[in-house]
DNA sequence: GCTTGACCCTGTCGCAACGTCAACGTCTTC
DNA sequence: GAAGACGTTGACGTTGCGACAGGGTCAAGC
């Protein structure tokens, strides 16, 4: 048998076969005075078995195990944790397509700032369209950010403050507003006149739950979240990459709506 | 923000980030004067857009279509095919995982011939231990051959007619006889004696249904399984092998019986 | 001023299981 | 003697990074 009989006999390529042969599958077998290999049934045997395996999700490198340890004892014992591996894949794609369909079903969960769950898809309709508003586009892909690096058990809680915080037609509205008067910010000065009155809307629009000092963790990727030190301010990492975002009067009117808000919860 | 911090927010390896400019998928920030990338906001929200993407399964290529299409509207046809594509993946780990358990919960259908069917370990089961007769051994590989490589709808036909030909004790007990008359000609030549008595008790072991000539076809991977051509003996392919393998005494004790068999079916 | 450690840079190899040329020899057949 | 179907070795491409190698840069402590 040369090389093409054997692979079409076990339904596999001439290439596949070589592979075989290079990964010390299946032994090479004698060649022919012209470089020929030549298989004999033996051949195709260990072929159909390597096949076997292979069909059944192992690796070369476990069929070549299997193969060597000679004994079917230790087989079962690659099966067994083969079989937990497919168990973790298989998992992994249902709750994969769980969250594809989830997304697929729900309208509006698919715009612009990318795939977001179901219940801030909801949020954002609530809020109607936005695209108007830069800050408003810009905080929603912040939240949609939030949602996907925060820890799941802090993902109920950010919810549930913007749940909060968005809840009746009034909330949006002022948030609205709120965004309004932080996209007239745009190239203000963070001494201009009209940041407090920003400062003090938006103050009326942040959820508790919702200030860096407590509550729901704004910095995603800081792990267990130890304080970041006092006045912790713009210099580095997320928090100042979220300060140097905005201009200069909207930074301002951010900072005051915060101390607002935190001096209105202590009271 | 440096490429650490970055990578830190949104909970990737700084190799990933560059991986992502690399395949284009994240645009390069502005370099400092050391050669140090600084990301903005901007990056950690298109960098967390990208890991949602992909974490759903989503291959690079398609993240970078559909970021590069800025519409969420062709994000749903490229969700929906992908969720076919997990389905398949989820049939074929389904698949494997059911015929790992039948494998591991199956009695013997492990041993050194590989892995095999349920129905056909019980067959093996039925024959008992046969590791001291060498044709047995070889039978049985290549029963678990041919099962593996024939089509599925022939597979059954295979199981009759060996059924048919294994079923009762005596039968049994005829083949153990055929196997050990040929075992016996392991180094005997064509015109050996004993060929014609080995031929006549195999002859009544061979079930109808897998001579050559019809029934099941003993040529795997010949697909349609056109007539191989008029006296198609031993020369080459598949049926040549199988009787390569053969002391020739064999061979021909095999070739009467075959014949004796296909004569008595005329009949 | 020097070391140490934690960062950053670019570039390359490795991984699994083959598919897919490339460039060439060989066998059969008309 | 030329075509067409086969065989040979060898090398690159695929996917999503991990793991180096072989360097700079920067802050802190001696």
């Amino acid at each position: 048998m040369r090389i093409g009989e054997l692979a079409d006999a076990v339904g596999v390529t001439t290439r596949t076969v070589r592979h075989y042969h290079h990964q010390g599958l299946l032994p090479e077998p004698e060649r022919l005075a012209n470089g020929y290999r030549t298989y004999t049934l033996r051949h195709v045997v260990v072929l159909a078995r390597i096949r076997r395996l292979t069909e059944l999700g192992l690796g070369l490198a476990e069929v070549r195990d299997v193969l060597a340890d000679e004994a079917g004892k230790d087989l079962a014992e690659v099966l067994e944790e083969l079989d937990v591996d497919l168990a973790r894949q298989e998992a992994a794609i249902r709750e994969r397509r769980a969250r594809l369909r989830a997304l697929l079903e729900t309208e509006g969960a698919l715009p612009p700032e990318g795939p977001v769950s179901a219940e801030l898809a909801e949020l954002f309709a609530g809020m109607g369209d936005v695209s108007g508003s830069p800050m408003a586009v810009r905080d929603r892909e912040m939240l949609a950010l939030l949602e996907s690096t925060v820890a799941p058990e802090e993902r109920e809680g950010l919810l549930a403050a913007l749940r909060d915080g968005l809840g009746s037609p009034e909330a949006v509205a002022r948030a609205h507003r709120a965004y309004a008067l932080l996209d007239e910010l745009a190239d203000a000065g963070a001494d201009d006149p009209r940041v407090a009155r920003a400062a003090r809307v938006l103050a009326g629009c942040l959820p508790e739950g919702l200030l860096p000092e407590e509550g729901v963790v704004l910095d995603p990727g800081s792990g267990s979240g130890s304080g970041s030190g006092p006045g912790s301010g713009s210099g580095s990492g997320f928090l100042g990459a979220l300060y140097a975002d905005f201009a200069p009067g909207q930074a301002e009117a951010i900072r005051q709506a915060m101390e607002i808000a935190s001096r209105g919860r202590r009271s």
